[in-house]
DNA sequence: AAGTATCCCAACCGCCGATAG
DNA sequence: TCTATCGGCGGTTGGGATACT
């Protein structure tokens, strides 16, 4: 017979996640891995099934995610990529460290779309609507939209689409206008580094101030702690770099944070 | 201030290829 | 080889937030 099903469905929730629904499958995750996503709401107590269990991980609970707006950068290498994979988001978000497919495809649908048909281009074919309208009126109007180069030029250049391209490594940088916003909109520092202590990096931003206080599991104690779920010795070791790639990253990404702090207070 | 429209995004749905049994 | 499920993906939507009248 075939594998046994993902859940049975029967009592499980749906809908929003609670604080103290992410608290429970961060600090599984962190304490145990990844192994099998069906078996992770049971163990971890969560009423969930494991698909939702692995769409918040991966969407919003990983702490190598990147917060903030997208830069225009960004944006303009997003309408490139489209313009080579089209709706292919895992793939296109595979040139964004940090960002996901999802939250990529919400910011196309959302505003880089309304943006390009606001310039008369077709976000399917990446070509001008009306072709005739586009010969008549200047690119100026495109420029001001600070569209990718390729638009600004009369003709597409078809080789974008050739899947052959190179795959750019993402000159990817931190959003310095997000930190540049938060900081002139009474940013409060002192808070941030209290909650940088305690791991707001995993966190939701719809997180509250006060749920946030309650949140105390550091990344350190999350590797000393003992993992009661996992068994042989080489799962060990492997189990510990992840948790160690796992720190390292929400390390170099506070490091990053304060970065831009120091720069722009 | 209240009602309505629009925007935005987290979460769900359903499909599909890979794969366990 | 076949069947049924898992994991991953793209499309869609519900509802909170914000803007507008």
């Amino acid at each position: 017979m075939g594998r046994q099903p993902c859940c049975d469905r029967v009592g499980l929730k749906r809908g929003p996640w609670t604080i103290e629904e992410d608290h429970k499958l961060v600090h599984f995750i962190l304490n145990n891995g990844i192994q099998c996503w069906r078996t992770i709401p049971k163990l971890a107590g969560l009423q969930r099934c494991g698909k939702s269990c692995r769409l918040r991980w991966i969407n919003y609970l990983r702490p190598d995610l990147k917060r903030g707006a997208l830069s225009e950068a960004e944006e303009d290498q997003i309408i490139e990529l489209h313009a080579r994979f089209g709706n292919r988001w895992s793939k296109i978000a595979s040139h964004f460290p940090g960002r996901t497919d999802n939250e990529i495809k919400n910011h196309w649908n959302t505003r880089i779309k309304k943006k390009l048909k606001q310039v008369g281009i077709d976000p399917l074919t990446h070509k001008p609507i009306d072709q005739e309208k586009y010969q008549q009126e200047p690119d100026d109007t495109i420029m001001e939209l600070n569209l990718p180069n390729h638009y600004k030029t009369e003709t597409y250049d078809k080789s974008n689409e050739a899947e052959n391209c190179t795959e750019n490594a993402t000159d990817f940088s931190v959003s310095n206008n997000a930190y540049h916003n938060m900081l002139s909109e009474n940013f409060d520092v002192d808070l941030w580094n209290k909650s940088c202590k305690t791991m707001s990096n995993c966190y939701s931003p719809t997180l509250s101030l006060e749920a946030e206080e309650s949140i105390k599991f550091s990344t350190v104690s999350a590797v000393t702690e003992s993992s009661s779920n996992i068994a042989p010795a080489e799962e060990q070791d492997s189990l510990q770099q992840w948790m160690d790639s796992i720190f390292s990253c929400a390390v170099n990404q506070l490091e990053e944070d304060l970065f831009f702090l120091r720069k722009y207070n």
